[in-house]
DNA sequence: CCCCAGGGCCATA
DNA sequence: TATGGCCATGGG
């Protein structure tokens, strides 16, 4: 088993990390413990389970199961670096942060946190399909069923670690299937074609990401059937880190900020759009500490 | 009973 | 191009 210790980021809280992973929703695909989470990964066709904690000022990545491939060091070092976005710098967003009436308080309050991303663009595209336009208890709940009835896994001290599904499993199923795990109609079919774009290699991650430009990337993204501008932003921040992404129409982030600014409605657009002045380059982890200030 | 949930598509005019 | 209905379920 190896083990790899990856040192912290000047502005970095893992508690912070911690927190908001747990957040008070049940998550199939990792697994908290008082000051660790564990989490299982696919990497070629093996499951790597790991255990993160923090020691002596260091993030420590324990490998807990047996895997033939090599290597395992720098695949669980790399996908830390991505997984907590340890490699951004984020002094920038703060010093902008300073000037804001509202994000100079969440800044202060939320120090260290650093978003947690959804590095495998599939799942975060049928994350968002699953979450729109119900709550996020709910959207859980399904991603459950979805998950552990087509997701693999390893077990460890019996418990079970899963995967989510590849996207070759979820393109065979038929709309029936999913009903059956409480989708709409329309998210099963949103999902099933989704998985086939996957399965049938119509959708590159990587070309994606290359397009280098946030725009672009939204663009490209809303040509698929159920992503939308609201999808397409989410994917941008959480899978390619684009930090000007802005997730428009979230009902997260329309309360959050009508609580912040103590208004008595949700704001127009124009609102939004002027809630970001100042921010530029940072609108997407502007977000991700509106979303924190929710509960 | 109502409305709203970390939306998006489609029909209609 | 803009607007409204629809989707499925759960919580307040």
């Amino acid at each position: 088993m190896k083990t790899v210790r990856l040192l912290k980021p000047d502005i970095f809280r893992f508690e912070e990390t911690l927190w908001f992973l747990d957040r008070g929703f049940d998550d199939c695909l990792y697994t908290l413990k008082s000051h660790a989470v564990t989490k299982a990964i696919r990497v070629q066709n093996e499951i790597l389970l790991f255990e993160v904690t923090m020691k002596d000022n260091a993030l420590l990545v324990q490998q807990l199961n047996t895997c033939s491939l090599p290597h395992m060091e720098q695949i669980m070092q790399q996908y830390l670096l991505e997984w907590f976005d340890l490699e951004r710098d984020l002094q920038p967003f703060y010093d902008k942060a300073k000037n804001h009436r509202i994000v100079s308080n969440l800044v202060n309050q939320f120090a260290g946190l650093r978003l947690i991303m959804i590095p495998d663009l599939f799942e975060a595209l049928c994350w968002c399909i699953i979450g729109q336009q119900i709550n996020l208890s709910f959207a859980h709940k399904m991603k459950t069923g979805l998950v552990t009835t087509y997701g693999e896994h390893v077990e460890h001290n019996g418990q079970k670690h899963f995967v989510f599904p590849k996207p070759s499993v979820l393109a065979e199923l038929s709309i029936d299937d999913l009903k059956a795990l409480q989708f709409s109609r329309q998210k099963a079919d949103y999902t099933i074609n989704l998985a086939r774009l996957f399965a049938e290699g119509n959708i590159n991650q990587n070309q994606i990401r290359d397009l280098n430009d946030t725009a672009k990337i939204i663009s490209e993204l809303c040509k698929i059937r159920g992503v939308g501008e609201w999808t397409a932003n989410y994917a941008a921040m959480k899978t390619f880190g684009r930090r000007d992404a802005i997730t428009f129409g979230d009902a997260g982030l329309l309360n959050g900020i009508k609580t912040l600014s103590q208004s008595k409605q949700k704001p127009t657009r124009q609102e939004v759009e002027n809630f970001f002045t100042g921010l530029e380059g940072w609108e997407a982890y502007t977000v991700f500490y509106v979303w924190r200030s929710l509960s």
